[in-house]
DNA sequence: ATCCCTCGAGTTCA
DNA sequence: CTCGAGGGAT
């Protein structure tokens, strides 16, 4: 026989033989247990042989241990999709879209949408190197190694790939599958999972990939990239190259030469759903053409060239044993209904918002009441209606509270507002609601104030607003039940140290309406400090581009406030810092922050709304007509009549190398 | 005056 | 995630 090293090769290759035919072609021609003890072999050949073992190589699917996971940062943001849930949605999106290819002729890919979890995977030159999830679209985890436990998901690429190229797709189990990891996690004690879509990416997350590997999670590949470009001209070419590259494809998907034709295929994918193997949630509808969907662009939710159709939630019906009232950090008193626990689409429902006292009076809602209720949206589950027909007489009106339920001050709701609120400063609601909302991450971000932590705190009376917080010592806090020395001293060491998280956070802590994280980046990067921005009244307000009179507004009347003053007093003496910590990231390039630019004519290397992201991104803004507020005048080839206006108004004109020379 | 986009606010569950 | 309101753009 050869050397090990052909051995090991011809076993490669074997193996990657018979992966292709169960995957591709769904005819195994040996047993999983073969299959498996071709794949020991190996493994055992590479261990005594680590300096022949490829990152291709079939065991790599099977990583070891990982100890966490990276964050990853994706090269184009994954974004999710806009959803439609009726059949005239999706007709509304055909006219936007009809209107933005002006005249030119397009198609549509209708393709499912599969009920998994994103994953997106890098190939460098035709080797995979890196298997991430969605996360929050622009940085998820990178779980490489899980991702190579994916049987259909090529470690090489083979058919003309380019030098990087990524592949998206949804991740997901088999039904069939997913009931025998329960069946194995009940045999085993453990916990079992609600649904396959939970499993999946319960799953993706372990730290162990051997357990990965025996889950045998799948993917359904649907687009391809090449560098942060679209790697064909058509979407439905996608598929192609993905088919010859080994990957597993869905095979319901259409390419349809109008909305009609997409129509018709999420009615027939209607009734065929519950017959296939895995869950989808519906159709996503796409427009084909590559270049048109640069054109078209994306909000910053959503792609303008992509909607998923929904197929109706599942409804279940239940009882309203009660309703509770919660009182939040600004006062507003909501209902809650409490309810019988019922399972609706693989989650045990016990609660749903009642939203305010119209909703509940819409409604029509007696305590007792059976109610249908359906979860919208994935997760939030919602009372649709009164079964009226169940009543039996039992069923009791229910009464709106006129006091808060906390503090007993009489609540008050404004004309013409559907929220009633609390408008005791001092109860204690608000004041717990307050403080954990300063201790938020996006705000001081204090490890360790949890919600019983606070509670206690507030209604010992040692904390009454967030001043408070840089007043407690070790020894107060470890004096409250349970809580040690140790952990008592963590807080308050976690809590000295959010002193230096700078203005632009505290300013999102200190909970002034309509400002939140975007606004106080805003705020912090135009005044720099907090006295600076408690001077500025509200025209000098108004006068930043993103804020309007209502938001100014609020502003100026928040630092009028004697108590507010004394709050930021009393703040500053603690030593909580007042300016922009120079080292975050609220610095914007100088130039381009709050700069105007006008984009006209055709760009060489760039597309209108690849130049636009470019600006935004460095603090710019596009605006699309020109005024005597425009800084700059983007000219390409052809400008038009924006350039004259230009000329008049004495606005700075740039070409596109100009634009290049700010970027760089 | 009207349309469309963003930001803020409130909320659920594993 | 969804809704409502503020704010630009047209």
């Amino acid at each position: 026989m050869g050397s090990t090293k052909t051995d090991i090769e011809s076993l490669r290759s074997e193996i990657n033989h018979h992966n292709e035919l169960y995957y591709q072609k769904s005819e195994p021609e040996i047993s999983d247990v073969e299959f498996d003890a071709l794949l020991k072999k190996l493994q055992k050949l590479e261990e005594e042989n680590p300096e022949l073992i490829t990152p291709d190589s079939p065991t790599q699917r099977i990583g070891g241990k990982a100890e966490g996971f990276k964050p990853f940062k994706h090269v184009v943001p994954m974004m999710s999709l806009d959803n439609s849930y009726n059949l005239d949605e999706l007709r509304k999106f055909d006219e936007r879209c009809q209107k933005l290819a002006d005249g030119r002729d397009f198609d549509y890919v209708a393709e499912l949408k599969i009920d998994g979890l994103s994953l997106s995977l890098h190939y460098e030159n035709g080797i995979l190197v890196v298997g991430a999830t969605r996360g929050d679209g622009e940085t998820g985890d990178d779980i490489t190694p899980n991702a190579k436990t994916i049987r259909s998901i090529p470690l090489k690429l083979k058919d003309e790939y380019r030098e990087r190229m990524e592949i998206r797709g949804e991740a997901f189990i088999a039904k069939s599958v997913f009931r025998e990891i329960n069946q194995d996690l009940i045999a085993k004690g453990e916990k079992t999972f609600a649904n396959p879509r939970n499993s999946a990416s319960g799953t993706i997350r372990m730290l162990d990939s051997s357990v990965v590997a025996s889950r045998r999670l799948d993917m359904f590949p649907y687009d391809v990239l090449s560098g942060n470009q679209k790697a064909f001209e058509t979407h439905w070419e996608n598929f192609k190259w993905l088919e010859k590259n080994g990957f597993n494809v869905n095979p319901n998907r259409r390419l349809c030469s109008g909305i009609e034709a997409v129509i018709d295929f999420c009615n027939e994918m209607e009734t065929e759903k519950d017959g296939l193997d895995y869950d989808i949630d519906g159709v996503v509808a796409k427009v084909n053409q590559t270049d048109l969907q640069d054109e078209f662009g994306a909000t910053t939710k959503s792609p303008r060239w992509a909607i998923a159709y929904k197929y109706p939630a599942i409804q279940a019906m239940t009882r309203l044993l009660d309703i509770k009232i919660q009182v939040g950090r600004t006062g507003a008193l909501t209902p809650v209904a409490i309810l019988e626990p019922v399972e609706l689409a693989g989650t045990t429902v016990s609660r749903a918002s009642l939203h305010n006292q119209d909703e509940i009076e819409r409604l029509g809602i007696k305590l007792g009441d059976w109610v249908s209720i359906e979860k919208s949206g994935e997760i939030i589950p919602q009372v649709l209606k009164v079964i009226e027909s169940k009543r039996d007489g039992s069923e009791k009106e229910y009464q709106f509270p006129t006091r808060c339920p906390v503090c007993d001050t009489p609540v008050v709701r404004p004309d013409g507002e559907v929220v009633t609120r609390c408008p005791n400063e001092t109860c204690p609601a608000k004041i717990k609601g307050r403080i954990a909302y300063f201790s938020m991450r996006k705000a001081m971000d204090i490890e360790g104030l949890g919600s019983v932590l606070i509670q206690q705190l507030v209604e010992g009376g040692l904390v009454k607003d967030v001043a408070d917080l840089y007043a407690l010592d070790v020894k107060t806090v470890s004096d409250l039940e349970r809580m040690a020395e140790k952990s008592a001293q963590n807080v308050v060491d976690q809590i000295a140290v959010s002193k230096e998280r700078g203005l632009q956070r505290l300013l999102y802590g200190l909970d002034i309406r309509h400002v939140g994280e975007m606004y106080s980046k805003i705020l912090a990067n135009h005044f720099r400090s907090i006295d600076k921005l408690s001077e500025a009244s509200v025209e000098e307000l108004d006068e930043i581009y993103e804020i309007g009179k209502a938001v100014a507004e609020s502003i100026h009347e928040y630092f009028r406030l004697e108590r507010n003053q004394d709050l930021i007093r009393r703040l500053k003496r603690s030593g909580v810092k007042m300016e922009v910590d120079e080292n975050s990231s609220v610095n914007l390039d100088e130039r381009f922050a709050g700069k105007i630019f006008v984009l006209t004519g055709k760009m060489e290397n760039y597309t209108r709304s690849a130049a636009s992201k470019l600006i935004e991104e460095r603090g710019g803004r596009v605006s699309s007509s020109v005024s005597k507020k425009t800084d700059y005048l983007v000219a390409g080839e052809k400008a038009g009549s924006k350039l004259t206006k230009a000329e008049k108004l004495g606005v700075e004109i740039i070409d596109e190398f100009g634009l290049e020379t700010l970027f760089a």
